[in-house]
DNA sequence: CGAGCATTTGACACTAGTCAACGAAGGTGG
DNA sequence: CCACCTTCGTTGACTAGTGTCAAATGCTCG
């Protein structure tokens, strides 16, 4: 009989994945990937850089050198198009890796939104590590299968038709990265700027300020500041996600 | 000095990765992402399965059983949403892998497109593999890695305004799967349904039957019938994608 | 051959993109 | 510390393009 195979190619979103449920209970605490064991191993080959703000970490075609670990900041990835636009692929906190490679290439760019502090690690040295300890891969792959779904999160969030829609689902995005959320008042932090969001939700600047204006107005959300939001009537805000209320009547 | 630290949560998209490049010069085939010995290592703990057409491989929230890893046909992953509606996450064909779980559960359900023959990994024997060989993880890490871009691929998709553009972007999509392009006519086939292309793309079934009637008037592509198409003009439907002719004087 | 579903077409409403202009904010340099 | 300037954010008016609804047709499978 055959035994399975598989190509390097595959089609629109695909998703594979495995083992993961079972090994996170083998002895590690929630919110922390690597063993105290791993971690050393890991920070002998790393260095910390620095970037501020606007700064550009890598660009989409060069030639992987390392991959990153945010240790403080926030990152955006993005891709430029032909048309001259970006398309924002995501935003990066605290303790997130990345630096994907594919090919031999960044496969995005990535610029500093806040000033950031990094861990660098060299993709040569960690590769040799690697090899030395596979158990360290499935750290990479419980990364990869969350970053996946993420991605297909956000691919759900460009099914809503609706502007005020989409925001709510972002903001709830936002809410659920612990760092991004301040514990005490509540508040949604928005590091990055409207335009960001907008390149990210795939909508005008515009319509996300009237989103914003919008969901305020309806009692959802409480806007403090450009970048400081809090939500005040949840099942108000799953309902504009739900697409809930389509028709209103006079 | 504080050494890299990882928590479980993660962001809208984050992208992390790694190795691959490298590791891909490792004595392997294109199109080959696993070695005869790997291969043997997985046909001992496979069986195969069958599955008609329009049935369901598992659901969302069953616990993960088995991985699979597609013979023939296609399958989709799609999430049920609280409006009763499902959005399809993504066509996988063959020598596609998946079964993706999260704490625990499925976090898609998978349905039969047209009937399908699968491999089925169960999970707890292959976890067991995976320890005794650790090498095989550098193939998850890969499918992943492959998946990870196919998800940002099909949030860009949905970032494109016009119907004719989303099409356009899915075709080529299709198209760069080998085995969903007959290699002799250069015809694309699509086993699944409009409506389900429409629930992918994130528009009305309509919208995509009009879009598919404009790309065919324009003479960008073909359609010989409902499921055979083929791209004519090819420069033009870059243009369609692109968002170049936005408007059009009488 | 018939029932049910998928697909297509048309008509209409409505939302978000676009353009344009104003106001606010953050950063720079004197 | 202040003034300037660039970028970002907001608002209004207008239009184009889809979603929605409804109905006719075609396809598939039993």
């Amino acid at each position: 009989m055959a035994s399975p195979t598989r190509t390097s190619d595959d089609l629109p979103g695909g998703r594979p994945l495995i083992i993961v449920p079972t090994l996170w209970a083998a002895g590690r605490k929630p919110g922390e990937l690597l063993t105290e064991e791993e971690r050393a191993l890991l920070s002998a080959i790393a260095s910390v850089v620095r970037f501020r703000k606007g700064e550009t970490i890598y660009r989409q075609g060069d030639p992987p050198i390392a991959v990153f670990n945010i240790i403080t900041g926030v990152v955006k990835s993005y891709t430029s198009l032909p048309n001259g636009k970006e398309h924002i692929v995501g935003f990066l906190f605290q303790n997130d890796l990345f630096g994907l490679a594919e090919n031999g290439e960044y496969v995005n760019s990535a610029q500093a939104v806040t000033a950031v502090t990094l861990y660098r690690l060299p993709v040569r040295a960690l590769e040799a590590r690697m090899k030395r300890h596979p158990h360290l891969d499935f750290q990479i792959i419980a990364k990869l299968c969350h970053d996946l779904r993420q991605a297909q999160r956000h691919a759900l969030l460009m099914t809503k038709h609706r502007a005020a829609a989409r925001m709510g689902l972002f903001l709830e995005m936002i809410e659920s990265h612990h760092g991004a959320v301040e514990p005490s008042s509540g508040e949604i932090h928005l590091p990055m700027t409207h335009t960001d969001i907008a390149s990210y939700v795939g909508m005008s600047p515009e319509a996300v300020s009237r989103s914003f204006r919008d969901l305020a107005a309806c009692g959802a959300i409480a806007i403090r500041d450009r970048r400081h939001i809090r939500i005040i009537d949840r099942a108000l805000l799953e309902a504009v996600i739900a697409d809930a209320n389509r028709r209103k009547r006079p």
